[in-house]
DNA sequence: TATGAATGAGTCTTCATTCAT
DNA sequence: CATGAATGAAGACTCATTCAT
């Protein structure tokens, strides 16, 4: 992350930058690009200004604009995707109590949800890009990486929850997965958008913010329980 | 160099009914192929092609792109947008149960949101598209259009309610809005993509259901509290 | 043929030229370079300067260098082939004296090649393009449009005269039609280079000419049988 | 500003025997390109990848795209053209009978051009791609080394033998060295391509089968004078 | 009201070529 | 001897936009 230093040469001819190191430039330019404009507004000349090199050097490396964006999705993407998910465990072995199994499942890919999205400001808006958008670019080449087997592990265990009447009946458990990512994704992409809102000087809401907030809502709800005996919600 | 002056029809007569018509019916066209496709990716010859007409008369009736695009904004967007928070007072009146009324705005709130997206399927992709999406051509001409007071209100509801105690501690008063959105944009966009995750046969997941689900995380998170009477989560 | 009319208007805007002239020179232009300098040699940008039009200009007509090169062979190539071979009857009726309607044949399409070719001076070295080049861009596209009932058929009524004696037997009948093309398309595509090889002030040699010497070399060889009935050569 | 400068190597010592070896691989691969696709659209890459080599080789041996045709046409056609007119005599010397004489060499270079034809496929597609395009990349080189002498010499004797009354009158000597060519590269070059034309099964048309029809259409013409007293033809 | 014709600017991509190693 | 890295120039093609009709 020091983006002068290779700029800062003399305009002549700078010394080869190790070939790898660029192609790891490139992919980076590209992914913060790919998120910050779209895939579709992004072209190869923005990312390679941006990186301070030709398009044809862009070109170099990625045959083309298809591989380029594979490589984004293949080296950058699918790893953080595969980590987030790692904790729900990917077998259908049968659990005693299935509801804790998912609350701990689900404290834990918050967690590693917002500490990745903190490290990588390019993970919340490329991903719901591409989640949403029927046509994004990337959409199919990342469903190619989702851990199904684990989502619906969750889903799984949610359901059995459900049923043995620990688990809200009002719930859909097909939903979780992505109310999990609606509660996280969607503050994490917009908390510069948002902060707009609020007057400045008020206490920011970071990652660790998000996520406790998520965690809070997913685990309780908004609202507490009136106080003896009154049952949950609407 | 005034590119419009030498046909720009009078601001106050409207063109005859048809042409009207012909207005409105290209400015769907734009609004579905935008949430189709992304702004980005749209181009004036897609949407001329889809109405069936030649791309010239797309400028013609809408000067140049950026035009088009306010009027998707202003005639499509907003007034959504306006209804669906309408339930949330702009005022600062003082109420007696702040979390009370903050838990019937809500449920209004969602409901208006699930409904308008039943009616409207371009309005989750298109929004998550522009709350989203740092350089989102849309962006800039919605925020114009958010009602920040009623957000802020709804804000300070849970807010005042939290400090009565009604309101879990965990939660950040500022990231209820971006909850709602979260909870029922979020699963309206993309309801079609996981449901290749699940089985076919299974229950379809409708607007009514995803709203139902909202709610239900929203007043009372996954979990029923374990012992009656004991508080409620981690 | 007129080059220079449309050329000699103001700079600033000519009138609408006719489309379907435009049309019609943009494709004469694009045949006439595609002959010159090959196909494969051939850029839009050429076709555009040349016809003294923009480059996106001529993609507004032809979508795009395959339709553009579509259009060469239907509206020009072919309607030239079809003229030059129609004496060559495409039925296999029972001929009396096949020999003397293969030389009746012949003089024709000899004759017919040349003023097609006097009159189109891209004929010639197009075709030796395409027939000769592997990958010609038009060969295909050309192929479909050979007569080859024609062909065969007058392949067939050698093949009958030579049976009946009357067609020298060392002649191979399947080359026939390659030897009509060869005694007139290569003299006739490379007339101004020889020329070059022989002094200036001679004779010229015009398509009438060639068609002259191709028909007396078809009909009767370089060399006049030597002793009056001696049978003819090696 | 004199690129070649600082690499270039002595003229008169070759590289090592390997150096040569590859150097002889590229020219052939580079003939072959050429002869398949044409030169023009046959890139350096091409020729590289074929030759199982990098293109910045190619370059190495062949310091430019200029160069590289230089030497095919120097070392590779050259000879070629040298080798198939040798039999005729390049000097101007006075012969009792030019016809045959000029039989004699027509023999010759007919059979001659067919063997060349038959170890060296790439000549006649290359050679007519020369001759017939106007713009021919390698045209220039090539007429460099054109037997001029030798044709002027070939055209002289059927032109004396023409005053002398044994040669045909409609005959034009100057297309003579022409109608070799005609009658040999064309079908040459064109064999693979007409053979669709005619039934799978029929007997193969190769070089020697080309160079026989050739003759004796040179020879005789396709037509047998009518028995008696006749004359030749039309 | 509507559109066919036309274009400048910009996109992706390829290619010959150079140079440091 | 050989090549990976890098680039300028150019090619095909697209697009928003204009304008005369």
């Amino acid at each position: 992350m020091n983006p002068a230093a290779p700029r800062a040469r003399r305009p002549g001819r700078p010394p080869r930058p190790d070939s790898a190191a660029m192609r790891e430039r490139l992919l980076d330019t590209a992914t913060a690009l790919f998120a910050e404009q779209g895939v579709a507004a992004t072209t190869i000349a923005h990312i390679a200004a941006r990186a301070g090199v030709t398009p044809a050097m862009v070109h170099y490396y990625f045959r083309n604009r298809g591989q380029l964006i594979d490589a984004v999705v293949d080296e950058r993407l699918a790893p953080v995707i595969a980590h987030v998910w790692e904790p729900v465990p990917a077998d259908d072995a049968v659990t005693a109590d299935p509801a804790a199994a998912a609350r701990e499942c689900l404290v834990l890919v918050v967690q590693r949800l917002a500490h990745s999205a903190a490290q990588r400001p390019w993970l919340p808006p490329l991903w719901l890009h591409e989640v949403v958008n029927e046509a994004g670019q990337l959409r199919e080449r990342v469903l190619r990486h989702l851990p199904a087997a684990r989502l619906h592990r969750l889903t799984a265990l949610i359901e059995q929850g459900q049923r043995q009447g620990v688990i809200r009946p009002g719930v859909e458990p097909r939903l979780a997965v992505l109310s999990i990512l609606g509660l996280t994704l969607l503050p994490l992409a917009t908390a510069n958008l948002w902060r707009r809102l609020w007057p400045e000087g008020a206490r920011a809401i970071d990652a660790d913010a998000i996520a406790a907030h998520a965690l809070a809502v997913l685990a309780g709800g908004l609202f507490i329980p009136h106080p003896p005996g009154a049952g949950g919600s609407a």
